[in-house]
DNA sequence: AATGAAATTGATAATGATTCTCATTATTAA
DNA sequence: TTAATAATGAGAATCATTATCAATTTCATT
């Protein structure tokens, strides 16, 4: 039983400042970005569309364990993520095939979706190391 | 410069009660689990001695998205995890092997671990909603 | 246009897992 | 034994996220 969505301009914008970027920002960073078009909007605002969204499945959540829920607004080609240990960076990357979900069935576990991310160093960390050597 | 380390028997009992379950439970299940043996211990001494093994790679922090910090002791064979979205259940399975980690080298993104999740239902999940229909 | 029900919002308080602080106790090498 | 360092428990602090609530906005129906 979903209630039935108004419109509603800051929850738009929320969307299009996701769709804006590809750096998988943060709340917070959603925030400061919208209130740029719209300076009194609240935080509450940005978590709670945040919300509203993932349950309609506009975005996707990324959580790749440094204590901030990430956001991803690409929800039409299939992909992985990558995560900078330096910089904090989240970036794409098309790891597995999702044609191959159906083979990770084991044991009686039904997946229907599964999170890939691979930790290291970006190529700007990277070439950033290089530099200083 | 790592600081060296004393023995401990709390730390050896928060990794022995890792080691003895295949739950990857959080803090709090450990807390309460090694209390049975010390019951003095203060929830601080578990969280600082997991971050010390972590720090140390005795043991593996899992990410699922459901709020807390899991652990895994299975150091030794290289696995990814299931989670079920009815229970909040985590199990082992391998979906990928470890050989292929090399093959995700992408657009000089340089990955040195990965984190596979699969979610969905598991199979005692699976068959309480069969029972019910 | 007016109405009223339901959705949205901003401010702020509450939550809760994790981390930090600090005084006390335990371990270790000498 | 002693002095240096590590470990501990209690409780406070942190901080991202969620809940509360009164005020405002949206919208289908008049």
């Amino acid at each position: 039983m979903d209630k039935k969505l108004n419109s509603s301009p800051k929850r738009d914008a929320i969307l299009l400042a996701l769709r804006n970027t590809t750096t998988h920002p943060s709340a917070d960073w959603i925030y400061e970005k919208v209130k740029e078009d719209f300076p009194e909007i609240g935080i509450a605002t940005v978590y709670r569309n945040l919300k509203i969204l993932l349950d309609n499945k506009e975005i996707f959540k990324i959580d790749v364990g440094d204590g901030l829920d990430h956001y991803d607004a690409n929800i039409f080609d299939p992909h992985d993520h990558t995560y900078c240990k330096v910089c904090g960076a989240i970036g794409d990357t098309v790891a597995i095939r999702q044609d191959q979900l159906g083979n990770f069935a084991k044991d009686g576990f039904s997946p229907e979706s599964y999170s890939l991310i691979l930790y290291g160093v970006c190529k700007n960390c990277k070439n950033a190391e290089a530099r200083k050597n």
